[in-house]
DNA sequence: GTCTATACGCCGATAGAC
DNA sequence: GTCTATCGGCGTATAGAC
């Protein structure tokens, strides 16, 4: 490995590393209530400067984090797409998947779902028009077509089904249950399902 | 009317006219972009000195507010299951409080369901443990024992029946609907109250 | 009860040495 | 790439005149 090679390798390592931290500041303590301070010494450095060879500013960590976290989602969700053909089973999938990252990666569940991104983001599109959930809207808008998800709206349909689901994932990343999240997940979909599917 | 009545009047007034301009202000740009200049300004006062002569600090005002918020809110609450007895029409009716709020007083189901009450308030207590809410599930409780409502745990029929409700009034607060919030409320209701009925 | 004036601290951000 | 040093600004809060 040359050494632009390895440079270039520690430099992401260093922006993953205050993207990482920050993710954790921000969705342990609120955006306006983590100072730069903050992330730096979350990731060892002694001043805010040197985040600055990373960043430009503060807003373009959370942005950056925004972008991350909904790229890899969309991946993730193009994935179910193609692993799997009727529209319940890809929702069925989703809601794994979201249970799953809630249980595991809580960090990025509470920036999605909790935070209220346009008070430091402003300029960013809201959840509902990104790529991952124009799909899943999609792929609602599919189930009606299809007539596995009755009446005509998907927007309705997933007001209804991830109403249930991201209360649930909420009230779980508030530590508002009692038990596991997953130990609900199998209940709760069944739920949101009945909510939209035909008959 | 002495003199001494009317100088309360007016005080409470003055407070009453910040805690509006802060809720107002709070809702729509945040709590941490709003500054005390923000609020003097939004009531007619030149400067924030003022403010102090009503409320200790910033972060009283919101306390106040949520106070103020969360009574109003208990009494309504008091007076539904007064005039109703069944739980399902109970919840009906608190469904239609709900959805008129969010019509006529978006601000406060704002500060109520989409703001972060523990990033400014981490002393106050979650939504779910607040008067209103204990009152809530107690209403749930008794639907459970008297079957009208299916399942034993109250929090997870509130997470389901609420997961409908919240999503729906969070998007219409959002502007994420096309038509009037109160144009969704007997659909929304019917399949929020079909999703813990006991059929 | 509202104002002027002011203090204080914190934070975001930059310049520049090493 | 990390550091020291430093700046400017904003926001909260106080003291005290009117």
């Amino acid at each position: 490995m040359d050494q632009e090679t390895d440079n270039n390798k520690k430099k992401l390592d260093s922006q993953d590393e205050i993207l990482l931290a920050a993710l954790k500041l921000f969705a342990e303590k609120g955006y306006f209530n983590t100072s730069l301070s903050d992330i730096a010494e979350a990731v060892g450095l002694k001043t805010t400067s040197s985040i600055y060879q990373h960043f430009k500013n503060k807003q373009t960590i959370a942005s950056a984090l925004y972008a991350d976290i909904l790229d890899s989602l969309s991946i993730s969700i193009d994935d179910i797409r193609r692993r799997n053909k009727k529209p319940s089973e890809q929702l069925r999938e989703i809601v794994g998947l979201l249970f799953r990252l809630t249980q595991t990666a809580p960090n990025v569940m509470t920036f999605l779902l909790v935070m209220n991104r346009h008070e430091f983001l402003p300029e960013e599109k809201p959840l509902l028009e990104t790529a991952p959930f124009v799909k899943i809207l999609k792929i609602i808008q599919t189930g009606i077509r299809f007539e596995e998800i009755r009446g005509t709206d998907p927007l309705q349909a997933y007001m209804y089904f991830f109403g249930i689901i991201n209360q649930t994932l909420r009230m779980a990343l508030a530590g508002s249950l009692a038990k596991n999240v997953e130990a609900y997940q199998s209940q709760v979909w069944m739920t949101a399902w009945n909510a939209i599917c035909k008959k």
